[in-house]
RNA sequence: UGACCCAUGGUGUAAUUGGCAACACAGCUGGUUUUGGUCCAGUCGUUCUAGGUUCGAGUCCUAGUGGGUCAACCA
């Protein structure tokens, strides 16, 4: 197909150039390494993509491996929501793994360390060791503890194991250089105690590993070749090779860690810590609210697996700074959605139309297309009456030739119906439009072949019968923030660019045919946008979610004309 | 006053590894259309700067400029 005709990103080149010095090619094997402290979102979709893109280009295995090191933060709830995340986005990884799976076999490995004098237990608070390591620009200085014999090291680290030690009184760090112009290759720690239990091993470790130390191991236990994450783990590379060095057998796979610059989206932000902060102040109604640049945030908002991975494509990877522009992840849903989404009519915010030359109690079951762009998505029929509800922003009684609306003395047709014509409107005290009075062309009725009804008149609107229409929560969605980068502000904190009018909630009238829809189906309303409904419909009680609007370039004319 | 990484249209990524700067999005102009949707056509660049190597540099070298990362018992 077209896959070999696409271009490498640098990762793929590494491994191309990789294969050519002689990998071999069942030899690769990829994984994603997701903490279970927080929900997915919208830049560990790209990494995700990315490590199982590799697995099914080089037909690899990925396995799926949660870094559940730190029993504080890490909790089952996540674990599952993960997974979910991950099979929804249409990925199959080869085998679960956990980095708590290798605590036992990282403890061997740390005891043959002290064995062979490089690594000892330091018994200082965490503030002593932090003024001995020095500044980027200064050397550190070593551990009064540094050189504790073996036999004491053992004791101690055992004594750890064993819980006979309070949280902070000892740590274990590997023997490096505290000299090095790399910070994180001055003794770092490798275990510290911690009396919490771990959502696997329980009460079984009062000792933890940190990530340093357990993620290049877990790696070469599980032989994956290339361990890829972000960019701000590349001061990490050297530790990650120093620990390897220590343990990698000759005739074993070596992991080789390589880094890529993690995708940011505009208007939006794409960091746990900030996510939670919007969960927790309240601005959204939780990690899945349709707002959120989450897995189940844009599950929930109608999004398709398919769009977000043709996106996660589409912007590739690299290594430079970058904020993607939410517009490029809107033309992928809407790609999608155009082609699968079922057409059908709802009006959001009704005015009355009377048809006056349509009889009283007369309906019409009309023909209507389901989908333009995929002709085996069939008909349906849409009741037509005397009464029918109209978008109010598409009438006005006087207008200009640009506007191809409904205005009075003005033609338009109803989108699967007829040719109508505004005679004249009322108004309550205020002045606002009540009601639009109308006469209709009978002989105009839409594939009915008759001269009149291939009439072209220049606006075609969408509609609904009064009687007919169904009631329906409708949620319009916005984006989060008003501006584009709101983390990338020195002087102003995020959280000051929230978006007010991100949420809207109205009442929509449906055409009858959606009576019986189920929780996921997706929609475009015609000439509004696509919506899905959503997880709290129930019953009798709709509630659809605007996933995103059309094109509007009437929007954009009307904004230009403003300014 | 250190080490390391990065620099290609408004945005994101390419460029057969030194050989005509390409693709997508966004914007703008038109055309088609019973969705102001879709679709189609056109349009938008001194590859951060200055030197150098070369027949030839986005790509290699040197210097500079700008941005980022690094001092958690987090990952």
């Amino acid at each position: 197909m077209g896959e070999d005709a696409k271009s490498l990103n640098f990762i793929e080149h590494i491994i191309e150039e990789d294969l050519e010095n002689g990998y071999g090619k069942n030899e690769l094997r990829f994984r994603f390494p997701p903490e279970p402290n927080g929900y997915l979102h919208i830049g560990h979709a790209s990494s995700i993509c990315l490590n199982f893109g590799l697995g099914l280009r080089y037909n690899a295995p990925v396995n799926l491996r949660f870094d559940d090191t730190n029993p504080a933060k890490e909790e089952k709830e996540y674990v599952e929501a993960i997974k979910k995340d991950v099979e929804w986005l249409g990925f199959k990884w080869d085998t679960e793994r956990y980095a708590s799976d290798y605590f036992q076999q990282l403890y061997d490995w740390a005891k043959q360390l002290i064995k062979e004098g490089k690594a000892y237990v330091d018994s200082q608070t965490s503030e002593e060791m932090a003024e001995q390591k020095g500044t980027p620009t200064e050397p550190g200085k070593e551990s009064p503890h540094r050189n504790r014999t073996v036999e004491e090291n053992l004791r101690l680290f055992e004594g750890m194991k064993n819980g006979e030690f309070e949280e902070g009184k000892h740590v274990l760090r590997a023997k490096i250089d505290m000299t090095s112009s790399n910070m994180l290759m001055r003794d770092p720690i490798m275990y510290r105690v911690l009396h919490k239990p771990h959502h696997r091993t329980n009460t079984d470790w009062c000792i933890y590993p940190m990530y340093d130390w357990t993620h290049g191991e877990s790696d070469y236990i599980e032989q994956v070749s290339h361990s890829l994450c972000t960019l701000e783990f590349l001061p990490h590379r050297e530790l990650y090779n120093w620990f390897l060095d220590q343990l990698v057998a000759t005739d074993k796979l070596r992991p080789k860690q390589r880094e890529f610059a993690r995708r940011n989206l505009s208007h939006t932000v794409v960091s746990k810590r900030k996510l939670l902060q919007l969960v927790e102040s309240g601005v959204v109604n939780g990690w899945d609210d349709p707002r959120m640049p989450t897995i189940s945030g844009l599950r929930r908002r109608g999004y398709t697996p398919e769009s977000i991975r043709n996106f996660s494509e589409t912007i590739g990877i690299a290594k430079r700074e970058n904020v993607v522009d939410v517009s490029l992840l809107e033309f992928h849903v809407r790609e999608h959605l155009n082609k699968i989404a079922p057409r059908v009519m709802a009006v959001l915010n009704p005015l009355k139309v009377v048809i006056t030359n349509y009889d009283e109690g007369k309906e019409e079951w009309l023909d209507a297309e389901n989908n333009p762009e995929d002709e085996s998505a069939g008909n349906r029929k849409v009741p037509f009456s005397r009464e029918i509800f109209i978008e109010k922003e598409d009438f006005r009684e006087e207008a200009n030739r640009k506007f191809f609306r409904l205005k009075l003395g003005g033609e338009v047709r109803l989108k699967n119906g007829y040719i109508i014509k505004a005679e004249s409107c009322t108004k309550d005290t205020d002045g606002n439009i009540t009601e639009v009075q109308c006469t209709y062309d009978p002989k105009s009725k839409s594939g009915s072949g008759t001269e009149e009804s291939l009439r072209k008149v220049k606006g075609t609107l969408h509609w609904v019968s009064v009687q007919h229409a169904i009631e329906a929560e409708v949620r319009v969605y916005d984006r989060l923030f008003t501006d584009a980068t709101p983390d990338g502000h020195k002087d102003k904190d995020f959280m000051e660019f929230v978006n007010k009018d991100s949420f809207q909630k109205v009442t929509g009238y449906l055409e009858p045919s959606l009576k019986d829809v189920k929780v996921g189906d997706r929609f475009q309303f015609q000439r509004l946008g696509y919506f899905n409904v959503d997880s709290d419909s129930s019953e009798g009680n709709l509630v659809f979610n605007r996933t995103v609007t059309l094109r509007d370039t009437w929007a954009k004319l009307e904004q230009k004309t403003k300014q």
